[in-house]
DNA sequence: CTGAAAGCGCTAACAT
DNA sequence: ATGTTAGCGCTTTCAG
């Protein structure tokens, strides 16, 4: 900045002055300077500038693993709102187990106070995990650990959302409805436990007994989906319909069901959750929860701001103004692959 | 600093040491100053340290959106290859439209001061955007436009996977290929071009005429593929084969045909572009074109690495030692929504 | 093994 | 309208 200061024959002051725009420059010197600049393909330096702000005007967004799509649509969603407002998004990765997650954020400590705030989105890490991760960067969680008091919290409606796909289900004929994907029910233990509590729910509500043997483990993805399918037909067990945790589960179930001849709608009903932009799209057409998107990341901003409001000094202690916790409203979209109330 | 410094009775120099484990320190001093650092609860400032080592560790990819299952399987890629090294990857978004990356070029200069090295996938690019973009940071371009000898350059063999697909088509017995996502055939005016090139020289090599009607314009996403569709069964033509340029475009194309009730692949048979994750669980599985995501993954940061190596200085000018430019190895994988040979 | 000084490149605050 | 000074928090260099 110096060397563009000389060659303009002014101060780094002004040179400054010139591309920040915050004080009055001449045109006359405001031209030499830009001369000069890109004469010397000048760039500016950010983290200098970065370091003297204490800011960065640059949020993050944590997520487990790059390769999901449903990170991707948050992220896009995200960067569409800060862009208005000349604010940058970058995403970075931990790696999707609870190891992976707590390495990445005992570095990432150091690692966050790069940008003004991040939202963690972590499925691994436990109350626990997170009351014992110390930092002062404005954080917004997102995800379904145990609310920790510590942090403002963003949470999709697990139960209510898998309640009423389970209860549609239901009201529609099926009685065999397997959960892909499925847990020990629980409002507490993460995102497969809460979906399942919420197919539980649906059928004490309906009166409907629900077949433990139909609660199918599976990592959320694709080749899972499948081989739950796969598994479900090698052991001749009896169903009718599916509620996959998630969209991804579900187009693998399509998948294996399909291999396995089985005809959806017509024999197995399926319902995902998640609402993917890509769920429209699959042979038929997926019906699923869509868990709020819009709402979700609005509302993850509006709270991130408020942290970050709040300083960074703050964000560590249980400050008066307590951080939020909050939860989307869930809601059924039905397309092809359920069939139609009898009712 | 100098707080965990003061609290530990050492200089700021000492607490360094500790921190970056380049100096030896005596284990007491080492323990006193760990233990004042927890208890202040300490965190290295990156944002100073970045502005003194002059590197930060980090690579940047810039993709055009967040929300493409195409670069979020590239960022994992990645990432892997580097998290191996202690380096970081972060991801950032330009805006998928020539005039959102120029502007976004434009901002970024400055911004990608704060990265090491910067992998660049511009869609909407043209060589003369790229020329006027001076940019002393280590870039490496991926993607489809002419090549900028200032920059070292990764690109698919869109021609050839094409060719090879279309080539399958023809030799199973399909003799109306559309082209969903097609152009004016070109080697160099972007993808879509390109993989319409490879779809007319396979039918110049098996002697079939190639009928430009078929060839049918889109943006590469989902609902395009679909709406092609609908365009085409609307306009009555006679068709037995999709080529569609993307994945994404053939799997809104499958939704398209199944509404249609057109068989795949009896009736129509179907081949995509990219071999995207979740394309093997389409219904019927997608039969695609795989670019070598491994090999471009892998190419892309060795490319990078010498880019860096070879200093931001030498970044901008032609230096002897010039960029490469290489192009992936595409490979056919056939699944279910082609037909067998019939030679 | 530890410390003091200096400076990375920028900009707020205070001159002029 | 422009310049001078000082300092953001770290680490390299040179001294002890």
């Amino acid at each position: 900045m110096s060397d563009v200061a000389r060659a303009a024959g002014v101060s780094a002051m002004t040179v400054s002055n010139v591309l920040t725009g915050r004080r009055r420059v001449s045109p006359a010197t405001r031209s030499r300077v830009e001369q000069a600049a890109t004469h010397l393909g000048y760039e500016l330096n950010l983290t200098a500038r970065h370091l003297r702000a204490g800011r960065t005007d640059t949020v993050a967004l944590v997520v487990p693993h790059f390769d999901h799509p449903y990170f991707g649509e948050l992220a896009a969603r995200l960067a569409g709102l800060l862009a208005a407002e000349d604010r940058h998004l970058v995403v970075e990765q931990t790696g999707a187990s609870r190891e992976a997650e707590l390495a990445a954020v005992a570095r990432a400590r150091a690692r966050w106070q790069l940008y003004d705030g991040v939202v963690l989105s972590a499925v691994g890490m436990t109350a626990a995990d997170l009351d014992a991760m110390h930092t002062s960067v404005p954080l917004v969680l997102l995800g379904e650990q145990e609310m920790s008091a510590r942090y403002a919290h963003v949470r999709m409606d697990n139960v209510g959302g898998a309640r009423l796909a389970t209860a549609h289900l239901l009201a529609a004929g099926a009685r065999r409805i397997a959960v892909v994907g499925g847990a020990e029910p629980s409002a507490e233990a993460g995102m497969m436990p809460a979906r399942t509590l919420g197919w539980s729910l649906a059928h004490d509500d309906a009166g409907v007994q629900a077949a433990p043997e139909l609660i199918v483990r599976a990592p959320a993805d694709l080749t899972s989906g499948r081989d739950a399918v796969r598994r479900i037909v090698r052991e001749g067990l009896d169903l009718d319909a599916v509620l996959a945790v998630t969209d991804s589960l579900a187009v693998g179930v399509l998948a294996g069901l399909a291999e396995a001849g089985r005809r959806v709608p017509d024999d197995v009903q399926v319902v995902g959750f998640d609402n993917l932009a890509s769920s429209e799209f699959t042979v038929p057409a997926l019906s699923t929860v869509d868990p709020g998107h819009e709402w979700l990341a609005t509302e993850t901003l509006r709270l991130l701001e408020a942290a970050i409001a709040r300083g960074p000094a703050a964000a560590a202690d249980g400050a008066a103004d307590v951080p939020q916790h909050v939860t989307a409203p869930a809601r059924l979209v039905l397309r092809g692959t359920t069939r139609d109330h009898r009712d």
